[in-house]
Order: structure tokens, then sequence, then C-alpha cells
RNA sequence: GGAGCGUUCGUCUAGUGGCCUAGGACAUCACCUUUUCAGGGUGAAUAUCAAGGGUUCGAAUCCCUUACGCUUCACCA
């Protein structure tokens, strides 16, 4: 049975698309083993907790298209999957710890452990606990009992942690690197470390995947399942999503929320097969492949340890693919949907197959489409003085009484041809006057939409 | 600063000792298609595989050193 499980926290106002990576390669790891995907929040810090995050993070989750089988919404045999809920679980283990001797109780002042780092780092050394409460514990539990603040803190052992890592193999880590880590803060709450041993644990996690952020704290977390004699899940790690200066992926030089992608218009569907391949490669060598297929051939041994670069220009290309693949009236209706139903949805479907291939996200539909909806109310390019080209345009077009594309190009042509206008100058112009702009869908198609009423008029407004 | 991890075209990547004079995709450029822009088609340019040493008949692939980059060192996750 596998069991993976994405862990965020509501500390940020949606989900981060490295976030929504991950959760990718957990759930596809998950399914293709017929196992379980979990989603479980992790809201230890109330300091950080940002108000309406848990909500937007779920929403956009499912947006995605990645369901979980057990999360807060869904619930599970293992609930509650909010740690905020889970209080009295990590006090119980944190303290079976502390009776085992792996942990103890400390009650050293925020004060006074700054200043013992402050001068650990000037003297260069490891900035660290320095045990003070170890020793004494018997004092400190007296004044705890007197009502002092503690925290208990992991006891880490001498010697060295190895581990296997699927992504980067055999990890070596001395402990004289590693601090005495908090695991139950002095308001009761967990830190990460305790919640997410404990939890994955309790949960029946097999398969931890997760940034490689948390690479350098898995030492810790493995001295906490040995402590409590829990056998290890596998730990992958997987690289970050970087900036193009090869900064991790952050809001200030990246747009990193995943509806910031989807408002665009971007397809859920692309989303992932473009996050797939960071990272990662389809084994045929394919660029487009479906969530499914993904699924059938994804495996966590091939993820590759380099940290890619974020690149939103393959992803509109990529999106851009799933527009032309997709079925026109489903297009239609995901357009419909995207204008928030305020265009009429026949209209719409007529514009379709002229401007399938020329967007590449769903945001770009309006700006060239608008004028099918109205008549332009300022011009690209400055149209004063051609009132009587327009004149002569119109006279024509008024004797077309079949209203087709073909016909109205035959026609324009021959004007062209009469007035010794090149094709290119003549049929801007006639664009420019329907249309807005200098660039537009097909302008006898257009025209075609439009109506023959509604192309006169437009001509017929220029002074 | 310590520790850990990484380094193949601008970007995503293929590549696990001979098939690599390094392949594909995006982006770029050119041409064709054309009444705009796209799309499609054809083609081009771009990588001394971070650098330097080894091992080997043979290395992008194995080993070592250096450089650079990233992550991390909280009662944050």
């Amino acid at each position: 049975m596998v069991r993976t499980r994405i862990a965020p926290s509501p500390t940020g106002a949606d989900v981060h698309v490295g976030s929504v990576a991950t959760a990718l390669m957990n759930y596809a790891w998950a399914k293709k083993n017929k196992g379980q995907f979990i989603i479980r929040i992790e809201d230890t810090d109330r300091t950080r907790i940002v108000e309406g995050g848990e909500v937007q993070m779920l929403k956009t989750l499912k947006k995605i298209g990645l369901a979980a089988d057990e999360s807060p919404e869904v619930g599970g045999p293992y609930k509650p999957y909010r740690q905020s809920e889970r209080l009295d679980i990590y006090k119980k283990h944190a303290e079976e710890l502390v009776k085992k001797g792996k942990a103890y109780y400390c009650v050293c002042s925020p004060e006074r452990l700054t200043k013992m780092r402050e001068d650990q780092q000037a003297n260069k050394l490891v900035p660290k606990y320095d045990r003070q409460c170890f020793d004494n514990q018997e004092e400190v539990i007296k004044k705890i009992k007197e009502g002092s603040r503690f925290v208990i803190r992991l006891l880490i052992p001498e010697g060295q942690i190895k581990f296997d890592d699927v992504v980067r193999g055999e990890i070596t880590i001395e402990t004289k690197n590693l601090d005495d880590q908090v695991l139950l803060k002095s308001d009761g709450f967990p830190t990460y470390h305790l919640g997410v041993v404990v939890d994955d644990y309790l949960m029946k996690i097999t398969h931890v995947i997760r940034g490689e952020e948390w690479l350098p704290s898995t030492p810790k977390h493995i001295i906490l399942y040995t402590a409590f004699g829990w056998e290890l899940p596998v730990f992958a790690h997987i690289s970050l999503l970087r900036n193009p200066d090869k900064s991790k992926l952050s809001k200030r030089k990246n747009p990193v929320w995943t509806s910031y992608y989807l408002e665009q218009g971007i397809f859920p569907e692309a989303l992932l097969n473009y996050l797939a391949q960071m990272g990662w490669s389809h084994p045929e060598g394919k660029d487009i492949f479906s969530l499914d297929e993904y699924i059938k051939v994804f495996d966590i041994k091939d993820i590759q340890k380099t940290a890619p670069v974020f690149d939103p220009v393959k992803l509109e290309w990529m999106n851009g693919v799933y527009i032309r693949e997709m079925k026109n009236e489903k297009l239609k209706t995901k357009i419909f949907e995207f204008l928030d139903k305020k265009y009429p949805e026949d209209l719409i479907e007529r514009t379709i197959p002229l401007i399938k291939e020329r967007i590449k996200k769903l945001s770009d539909y309006l700006p060239l489409c608008e004028f099918f909806f109205k008549a332009p109310e300022k011009y690209e390019i400055d149209l004063s003085g051609k009132k009587d080209f327009f004149g002569i345009v119109s006279a024509e077009l008024k004797n077309i009484n079949n209203w087709k594309s073909d016909l109205i190009g035959e026609s324009l042509i021959n004007l062209a041809k009469k007035l010794e206008i090149k094709n290119s100058q003549f049929f801007a112009d006639i664009r420019m006057v329907i249309t807005g702009k200098k660039i537009s869908p097909p302008l006898n198609e257009s025209m075609e939409i439009l109506g023959k009423e509604a192309c006169l008029k437009r001509l017929s407004v220029i002074k």
C-alpha cells in the first residue's frame, strides 16, 4: 500500500505553483500504486496564519484536479487532518519521548537563546542550544510546576545519520551539526518536525515526497522515528522551482500563486503537464500528455536532482497546444464561463474557428474579439480623412446579397484592384474601421459574423 | 561562516563507458503559406557536456580537486 501526502501551511494567500508540482508527484505516485493521496493542513504557527488561506488552498487544489482521498474536507480514517486539532496527540508523544530520555524540558527565555546564538556566531561556532536546561532537569521541572512556560527539546544523539533518498541517494550528516530542536512549543503547539513525523506515522504515510528545503532537517526526523521506534517512510526530496536568476521561485520575482495562472485562463491540465516536466521527462520524449498517462509512466526513481527554472513562456505555449487540440464546443464553453457568461454564447461559438489558433490562454480572447460584441470606440490608427474611401467600400458591400466571407473577400479584392490600391493597405484600413485594431482575426470571416448591417454602420462612422 | 545538495544549448530536458562530430521541446532568426496576427511547413543558429586532473583502448557518463550556484542552520514551515 502506498500512501502519500502534501502538508501545506496556510501561511500564504493561495497554493504556490511549486507546491502543485510537489502535489502532482505525490498524487501520481499514490494513484500509480493504487494508493491514497492525502492533504493535511499544517497550521501550527498561529502567528503566520493567513486568513482564508486554507480555504483558498483547498479550493485551488480541487480546481487543479488533484483530489485528495483524505483531507480536512473529505475526512478519512485518520482524522482530524488539521494539525491544530491534534494538539493532544503531539503533547502525548513529546512527553513519551521525555520519559524515554530522548527529549527534555527547557525553560530558557527567547532573550537568552538569542544572545547565546549571537555569541556563538561571533565566535564562529555552529549556533546550537547549549543544553543548560538538559543539565538541570530537576530544577527545570520544578520551575515548570511553579508555572514557567516551557518547551520540549529533542536530545540529539552523538554520531552520524545515514539515510537513502530516492532522488539524491545516500545522505550522511554528522549529528554534531544538529541543534536540539524544539518539538513542542510553549504555546502547546508542535513544531513542524514533531508534527510531521507523528502525523506521517499515524496516518501511515509510506512515501514522503517533499521539497529539497527539507533535506537538511530530515536527519532530525529520522532521529525522531528512531526514538519512537517507528519504521521510516521512503524519502524523496525534489528540487525547488527557480526564478530565472536561479533563486528559489518567489513572489517578488514571479507570480507564484496557482490561481494567478488559472485566472489567466491557463488550463489545469496544461499547468500540470508543464509542471510534470520540471525535473522529469516522459520516457518517450513526449511533451504533451494527460494526467492519466503521466500516472502510468511516472516513477519517483526518474526524478532529476537539478532545480529547474520556471518558464511562463513555455507554459503558455503548452496551453496554446491544449486550446488548439480542444473541441470547438468545449472551448466555447470554457470561454463563455471564463467571461462570466456575460457575452452571448452563440456569438462566441461562431468566433471559435477564427481564434482557436490565435490565442494561448483564455484571457487572450477578449482583447482579440471584443469588436464582435461592440463597435470600436477608438482606432489604433487615425482614420480621419478616409470618409470617401469607406464610402466607396460601403457602396461595393451594399451590392452583396449573400453575406458570406468568400463573397465579401472576392468583392473587396476586385474593388482594391479597381482602385489600384495594394491589398495590404486596402485591407488594413477596412480591418481598422471594423475592428479598431491592426491585428485581428481573419477579416472576411469576421465581417460575415458581424453581419452586413453592422459592417456598413461601422464604415459610415468615419468623418 | 558550518553543513547538505547540485552544475549538458538562453530555458526545460535526453543521455547510466563505445550508437554523441551530444538528440528533442520552448524561445530566437530566415524562408514558404498570406489582406493583419496567429497556426502550419521548411531550414538555421546556439552546448569545447562548469574547470582542471586522473582511471580506461575509449568518458557527458567512473574517481579526485577547484570554482560557482542553491538550500539550510528559529518556540517558521
